[in-house]
DNA sequence: TCCCTTGTAGAAGGCAAAGTGTACATGTAG
DNA sequence: CTACATGTACACTTTGCCTTCTACAAGGGA
């Protein structure tokens, strides 16, 4: 039965127990983990807040989990090939900001999840350091054929991916008015921070 | 005596022991764990990172503090104290940006502190979160007389301080190279993200 | 119908790190 | 001189939370 005694003795008809295939319920428990994760964070989130948003017990994470920080993991793996899939190769090129909106507006907890926390925690800012190492790759050399190397270069290539993300999150953060305009609005924008690296002042 | 006796029997002469006042005890100590959280913010320090940092024992801290998260505020409350005091009230205006330079330069660590670790930690970022909640105030009404209301008015109002302090901290990250020639490319950038912000697409 | 898998409920274990206590050493103010 | 605040050293307790375990319930395919 999956009725329930309660507290004051009465006894009511509870949610018949849901059943899910392995792959089903793994899938559930990360969509869950990625919104719990999202609020606050590794640390901030206990496996109780994440089995309650999942409405499952402590036990089931545990059958498909072997422990918690595995399942942040995959979390963040998970997220990761989502974007990769989503932006292509990222070559920085005029696709880049829409791919990367449609990428945010696809999975915006996970988005946020990556870059406002894991990016920030020791124990698996691995995973996204690759993705922003890439990004400054790719932005220095670009950059390159425009700013002498120096400082100023190093800074641009640094400041321009993040502005990016930043923008990006903002946009989440606003609702997401118009996806067209806001990559229109962003690309000018990046375009202004770099006329801005390599004016001569 | 400040003699010590190693794990080999051996006795050496250890460092005098460096005895301080209460009020210039804590200031290093403050020191100490502004370093220490900088590297990997609140929850991956531990009291011994920091008692090392501070070439101190664990009980020590106790003395001056009454436990890790007060020493924690303690820590970021210097950094915002120090922040308001060197960059003035913040109007946004084009000293702004020269002011907080100057303040970031004077105290990288709890710059770096304040925005990269504390902003993003649940029971702390209340203190930056005033700062920040501030700045987006200041940005909107400025940004209001050019943009219409709206959610893109909302964007840039996010926008431009988070955008801000990404480019100080790529500053700082990148050797903080010719103070002036940086306030001169950041408030460029800045405009030239408000062009895109307020532009018609 | 039978039985395996998925599920609940909650107690108990274990461990890392915070926090406390005690004993003792020493520079410095009074 | 001497008393106290400052300091070391280190063992101990507490706590929070991950992790494990046990016992039982129920859906659903063979």
């Amino acid at each position: 039965m999956g009725d329930v005694e309660q507290d004051d003795g009465q006894v009511v008809a509870a949610q018949p127990i849901r059943r899910l295939r392995r792959a089903e319920r793994r899938e559930q428990i990360l969509d869950a983990a990625t919104r719990a994760f999202a609020r606050a964070g590794y640390n901030a989130t206990g496996l109780d807040d994440i089995a309650d948003e999942a409405e499952l017990t402590r036990a089931m994470l545990y059958r498909h989990f072997d422990s918690k920080a595995d399942l942040y993991r995959a979390v963040l793996d998970r997220a990761c090939v989502r974007l990769e899939e989503a932006t292509g190769a990222d070559d920085f090129d005029d696709s880049a900001i829409p791919a990367l909106l449609r990428a945010a507006a696809a999975d915006p907890d996970g988005f946020r999840l990556l870059f406002r926390h894991a990016a920030r925690e020791p124990d698996f800012r691995e995973l996204i350091d690759s993705i922003t190492a890439a990004s400054r790759e790719v932005a220095h050399r670009n950059l390159a054929r425009r700013i002498p190397a120096g400082p100023w270069l190093d800074w641009a290539a640094t400041l321009i991916p993040a502005f990016t993300l930043e923008a990006v999150i903002a946009w989440l953060d606003a609702g997401q008015p118009d996806p067209d305009q806001a990559a229109a609005r962003i690309s000018q924008a990046v375009r202004g921070v770099m006329a801005a690296a390599h004016a001569s002042h």
